[in-house]
DNA sequence: TTATAGATTGCCT
DNA sequence: GGCAATCTATAAT
């Protein structure tokens, strides 16, 4: 990447990921998510995140205890979760609280802001087609579909460190927003501990993915 | 050893 | 609104 770009985005210390995954679901809102590629930068502002607490989370991975697939979990914070769900797609979090903690956030969607062509080809849409916001949209509204944009797999990015401005997969900071442009829902697609508000959202911004409520 | 549900998406009707 | 795609962990046989 080069030397400019560089400058123009630095990852968030470890400390920001060492708290209750509720905090750092609500403050990752309105950060840059990076990818570092050989020749091409891709950018992403997260506008909604969904916290999952740890063992006594009954939604969250980490609450079967530790296995093979969830063990980055139940590592320090600021590392890169990455699995395979449904058959056909990843999703990222990142680990959060001390190590032996397993809390962490899901990454559900991003509003696109550089690589935007590199991103439809990842996704095997026509990179001509990007007129509409509609079509912006389908590029990483969603937790699969962001992760195909940025090519993140979990043989590739499991476990990286997302605070290492040399990681191919970072975390940069920006301007906290205002607690009124943020609104707590419950969370997509789960079934157990459905009632709780962990989803955090930025209000009318189009890229959210699902109910805006 | 087999069955099933799951933090999803795209395409069909 | 329904359903296929088809990996992973866990429950059931």
């Amino acid at each position: 990447m080069p030397s400019r770009l560089r400058g123009e985005y630095k990852p968030l210390p470890r400390d920001f990921y060492d708290r209750d995954p509720r905090r750092v679901s609500r403050e990752l809102l309105g950060k840059i998510l990076v990818r570092r590629a050989a020749h091409s930068l891709l950018a992403g502002r997260i506008v909604e995140t969904e916290a999952y607490l740890g063992l006594n989370d009954p939604a969250a991975h980490a609450a079967a205890g530790r296995t093979p697939r969830n063990l980055v979990l139940w590592g320090p914070p600021g590392r890169a979760y990455v699995y395979f769900i449904y058959g056909n797609h990843y999703c990222l979090n990142v680990s959060c609280l001390p190590e032996g903690d397993a809390g962490c956030v899901l990454i559900r969607a991003l509003e696109p802001l550089a690589g935007l062509e590199a991103m439809a080809r990842n996704r095997g849409i026509d990179p001509s087609a990007l007129a509409t916001t509609a079509q912006l949209r389908t590029l990483t509204s969603g937790p699969g579909r962001l992760c195909e944009a940025f090519s993140i797999t979990r043989s590739r990015d499991n476990d990286s460190d997302v605070t290492d401005r040399d990681s191919p997969l970072f975390i940069a900071g920006a301007p906290p927003l205002s607690r009124s442009r943020i609104a707590a829902t419950r969370r997509i697609g789960i079934t157990k501990a459905a009632d709780q508000k962990l989803r955090y959202i930025v209000r009318d911004n189009p890229f959210v993915s699902g109910p805006r409520l």
